[in-house]
DNA sequence: TCTTAATGACAACTATATTTTACATTTAGT
DNA sequence: ACTAAATGTAAAATATAGTTGTCATTAAGA
């Protein structure tokens, strides 16, 4: 997976920290961390809820035409 | 996870079988199956790869408001 | 400076996605 | 009725998502 900078865009104008996020989403910073950075391949469940938390949808974030 | 009848009716009128759409995206039949039972939570790779084999996006099979 | 919050990164562990093997049921064609 | 393809499902094994603990670096404020 490439890096993923839409979602560290969405989350700092949530005003979120990785934490933060984390947290919302009942996972770790760790987690968190490693998505953004594109180090791996999150379940559907977690993406979504990292959506809902962030108000945009699985194609704002995940998907890649 | 609910039952995903979205994706059940793509791959129908993609017209491809469980064991077709799982040779395209490389996993096994029972992947597919557990899927489209809604007994699971794929990895989002796994939901895009399905997803561009079945031509639609992330959110048509993905994502409920 | 000094301190604290935020982040990158890694190793070892645990939980769970996915495979493999296998059996039963349903459906369509002959 | 028979056959073969498609599907539901389950148990045991394997691969990997996600945790826990830890250390280093950077940026911002006092």
């Amino acid at each position: 997976m490439a890096k993923n900078i839409r979602l560290k865009v969405a989350r700092t104008q949530m005003d979120l920290s990785q934490q933060q996020l984390a947290d919302a989403v009942d996972v770790t910073r760790q987690t968190i961390s490693a998505i953004e950075r594109g180090d791996y391949n999150p379940t559907i469940n977690l993406c979504i809820k990292i959506c809902k938390v962030l108000g945009v949808t699985l194609n704002d974030l995940f998907w890649e035409e």
